[in-house]
DNA sequence: TTCTACATATGTCAAAGTTATATATATAAT
DNA sequence: ATTATATATATAACTTTGACATATGTAGAA
């Protein structure tokens, strides 16, 4: 999946900014499946206003900068129809945390301890933030797809919460260093 | 996370070529946290070689391409050591499969029921996979963070799999195509 | 009151990393 | 025979990111 399809089928959701659409990867509806940042948003809607499967226009704003806000056009839904019949390609999990625990025998206890600790507040306040989208919308009226992979990334962040605090003592006793 | 840092914290694990390194990478115990191209492993392998975290030897093979294999010195040890004190950065999780399944009503049923079930096959494959790497340790010599880590992954795909067996119809009865 | 930090908002550029390709050997399947 | 797969390293072309630059306004601290 390359970035315009990513804008493409953002932009499907509304009309939006390349603000809007970082905000919604990095804390919104997209952002337990999803990694873009401002740097590749901004030339991607570019482009894709140039080859014309967006439109754009300028807000006006008091006490703010102006936003240019993207939507998608006919030809733009036709092509992110086309790139959705495409196989998706297999997820990537990316974590610094497992490296850190699979080297836990470098680490001090101590430091073990304390990451694991944040490690739990951050699952909390992840589950705490999806439990904010589904409150978002009125009851019954959240789209399936939205409330599908809501639910999904609940019940990982669930798994993780649970495994972590029942499995810290193998990290914490373990000795080596 | 650097590709230094990376390669080295696995080299720590025992010496090792390239090619083995995206192999662990891949398919190995490394495989559900790390994400890792040849084309950055060989380049910096010869960086970390020539700033002296690392010595290698090449070992001739009969029947198979020469093996240029890297050890870890103590420079790199240490090196490794500090990099490990810096704080995690935040996990990336990016998943095609679950962008495609917000976007449901975009596709027809019988695409969403086939990707699902690719999905599912997919949950039970890496969970075998797992178990597969626990079988290689003899019984209670595994190291605690590798099992700790596996233990992780085991998890989170019998969460997803539950979830996504159990929830599967919120998409497949989904209207608007 | 001024200074600092933060949030909104867009954009550029060097550096890092990935995909695709090339090279070379050998085995297994068709 | 030919194709596909696996081992093994390396490079070129392309994409993406992190850091920086620019600009406006608010909240709180010194």
């Amino acid at each position: 999946m390359n970035t315009k399809t990513l804008c493409l089928s953002i932009l499907h959701f509304g009309e939006k900014s390349g603000y809007d659409i970082k905000k919604l990867c990095s804390d919104g509806y997209f952002k337990h499946f999803v990694e873009i940042s401002l740097a590749s948003i901004y030339p991607t809607l570019a482009k894709l206003e140039k080859e014309g499967l967006v439109t754009s226009r300028v807000e006006y704003q008091v006490g703010k900068p102006s936003r240019k806000i993207y939507a998608l056009n006919e030809k733009g839904s036709e092509n992110l129809n086309l790139q959705l019949q495409e196989p998706p390609s297999p997820d990537k999990h990316i974590s610094e945390f497992l490296l850190l625990m699979k080297c836990c025998h470098l680490l001090a206890p101590e430091r073990i301890s304390k990451l694991i600790d944040e490690r739990l507040a951050y699952y909390e306040k992840e589950i705490s933030l999806i439990d904010e989208c589904y409150d978002e919308f009125p009851e019954g009226e959240l789209p399936a797809g939205s409330k599908f992979v809501l639910g999904y990334g609940h019940v990982v962040y669930k798994a993780v919460h649970d495994y972590v605090s029942s499995n810290r003592s193998m990290l914490e006793t373990a000795t080596g260093h």
